[in-house]
DNA sequence: CGCTCATTTGACAGAAATCAAAAGCGGTGG
DNA sequence: CCACCGCTTTTGATTTCTGTCAAATGAGCG
C-alpha cells in the first residue's frame, strides 16, 4: 500500500468536475455551485487511509469524486464489519451530529470533494432547494440500506455473493468491453475479498468457494481476484434470487 | 386476527397528541402544528392489515401513534423479510416518491397520524425547519439502518437475538418491574415469534432455541412468549457481542 | 370442548465457520 | 535474475450451527 498522505488541492471549476451533474450539486443553481466551490477542495487519499475515525469529530463532509470509499463499524473484537460503500458522486460524512458513528476508509485510492461541515450546514441553511436534494438523496440511501438488510438478513451467502457481482457488473466504469478477446463485460472488484466478505456477512473461505462455485458453472470466468468476465447474466439473476424486475429497480443499490 | 377495518378518525387536538413532543412536530412552531393539525387525521389498523403496500402509489405518510409497523420486503418465493419496525413517534411513508419499495404492514393493533403525502411535501416546501427537522431524523435513521446492517451482517444468531432484545429492554416502557416478586426489569416483545425471526435474519425455530438458550444460561426468565424478566444484564451484553460503550451509543436503534 | 394458530421441541441433512496449510502475488535486496 | 518475505487468496478437512421437516404442546376463542 502507498503511504503518501493526504495531499490538499484547490478544485479547479465545479464545470471541469466528472460529478457535478451527479452529486448534490444538481440541485444548485450557478451562483450556488460557485458558493460550494468556494467552500469546497478536492483531497487526495491513499488506500487504506481514515477518512474520517469511528467516535472522530465529523469536521468534514463531502463528495466522492473517484475510488471507493467504505464505511465501517469496529466491533468489540477489533473485527471490523462493512456497512456500506461510497461510490464516485456519493456523499460522505455526517452532517447536523458532531461524532460519526462509522469510520471512513478508503477502500482505494480516492479523491474526495470535501467542504468544512458547519461551513456546509451554513450553506444549506440559505439554500433549500440544495437541502431538500440532500434529503432526497437521503432518503435513497435509507431504502437502499434497507433493500441491503433483506439481502443480507433473509439470502443464502450465494444470493449475497451474486447480488453484489450483479450490483458492481452494473455500475458505471465496470462494464468496460475488453479487446475483444472477451465475449462478456468485465467486472472489476473494489475490494479486497476480506472486505468484500465482511460485506457480504461472511468469511473470505467461503466467499471464494462461492466465487469459484459461481465460475464452475460458468457464469463468469475469473481473471484474477479483482476482475471477473461475465459469462452468463441471466444465470447470475437466478443465483442472486431475484426477479427481473427487482434487480432492475435497485440500480442505484446503496452500495 | 380482528377484521375490523381501518375506521378513520378526527384528531382531537395536536396538544393532546401522545408523540408531539417526539414527531416531527418538535420542530414545527404552534401556527405550524395547527396547520398541520389541519391536513393530518388519526387512523386506527387492525393487526396484520397493510397500511401500504409494495410498489403501491405513496399516497399517505405521517407517524406511529401507538402501536408497532413493519416494514417488509417481499422476496421472489413468497417469503417475507422485515426491515425495519416503527414505533410510537416514528415516521412512515416515503415522501418524493411515487412508488413505495417496502410495505408497510400492522404487527399489532396500531393508530397512525395520517396525512396525505403531497399536501405534507406542499407543507414542508414552506418550513424550512419542518424539513430540517426531518432530514435530521432520516439521518438518524440511516444511521440506525447501518447499525443493524452490522448487526445481520457479521454476528452469530445469538448476537443477533441478544442485541434485539438488549433494545428492547432499553425501550421506554419496557422496563417496568413489577410487583415486586421479580427482581429484574420485564421485557415486554411488541411483535410476535415469525416477524422477530424475520427481522433477525433466521427462522421461528432457531430464534426459538436461542431464547431458551439465554433462559437455560440464566439471562433472563421466559415469563411467556411475549414478556421475559431480565435476570443478568452484563452477560446479555456479552452474548450480544458489543462493548458497554457500543451499546450505550445505540438507543435509538431503528427499531 | 374442539378448533385454529402460535410456539416449542426433536431429528436430521445441509451449509457455513473454523482450523490448517498450500498456492499465488508483489515487493525487496542480494 | 532470483531467492526470500509478507500478504492475500485458495483449498482441504472437520466441527458447529442453522434450516427444514415433522410433531407435540400451549394459548385464545367461539
Amino acid at each position: 500500500m502507498s503511504e503518501t498522505f493526504a495531499v490538499p488541492t484547490r478544485c479547479g471549476k465545479c464545470d471541469g468536475c466528472a460529478i457535478h451533474h451527479r452529486a448534490i450539486c444538481i440541485g444548485a443553481m450557478p451562483q450556488e455551485i460557485a458558493e460550494l466551490n468556494r467552500i469546497s477542495h478536492l483531497r487526495d487519499y491513499a488506500r487504506g487511509q481514515v477518512i474520517l475515525g469511528q467516535g472522530e469529530e465529523t469536521s468534514i463532509v463531502g463528495n466522492v469524486v473517484s475510488g471507493v470509499v467504505k464505511l465501517m463499524t469496529s466491533t468489540i473484537g477489533g473485527q471490523q464489519q462493512i456497512v456500506g460503500l461510497l461510490f464516485p458522486s456519493d456523499f460522505f460524512g455526517r452532517i447536523f451530529r458532531d461524532m460519526s458513528r462509522f469510520s471512513y476508509e478508503a477502500a482505494t485510492d480516492v479523491t474526495l470533494c470535501c467542504m468544512n461541515r458547519p461551513a456546509f450546514e451554513t450553506f444549506l441553511s440559505s439554500h433549500p432547494q440544495v437541502e431538500r436534494e440532500l434529503l432526497r438523496s437521503k432518503l435513497d440511501e435509507l431504502d437502499s440500506a434497507r433493500e441491503w438488510i433483506s439481502v443480507v438478513g433473509g439470502h443464502t451467502t450465494m444470493q449475497r455473493v451474486a447480488t453484489f457481482i450483479y450490483i458492481l457488473s452494473r455500475r458505471a466504469g465496470n462494464r468496460k468491453y475488453s479487446d475483444g478477446t472477451s465475449r462478456g463485460p468485465i467486472i472489476s472488484v473494489p475490494i479486497n475479498r476480506r472486505d468484500m466478505a465482511a460485506y457480504l456477512g461472511t468469511t473470505p473461505e467461503t466467499l471464494s468457494r462461492n466465487i469459484h462455485a459461481l465460475s464452475r458453472r460458468k457464469v463468469l470466468r475469473i481473471i484474477d481476484a479483482r476482475h471477473f468476465e461475465l459469462l452468463n447474466e441471466a444465470e447470475l439473476m437466478r443465483q442472486a434470487g431475484w426477479s427481473r424486475e427487482d434487480l432492475e429497480n435497485i440500480t442505484t443499490f446503496g452500495i
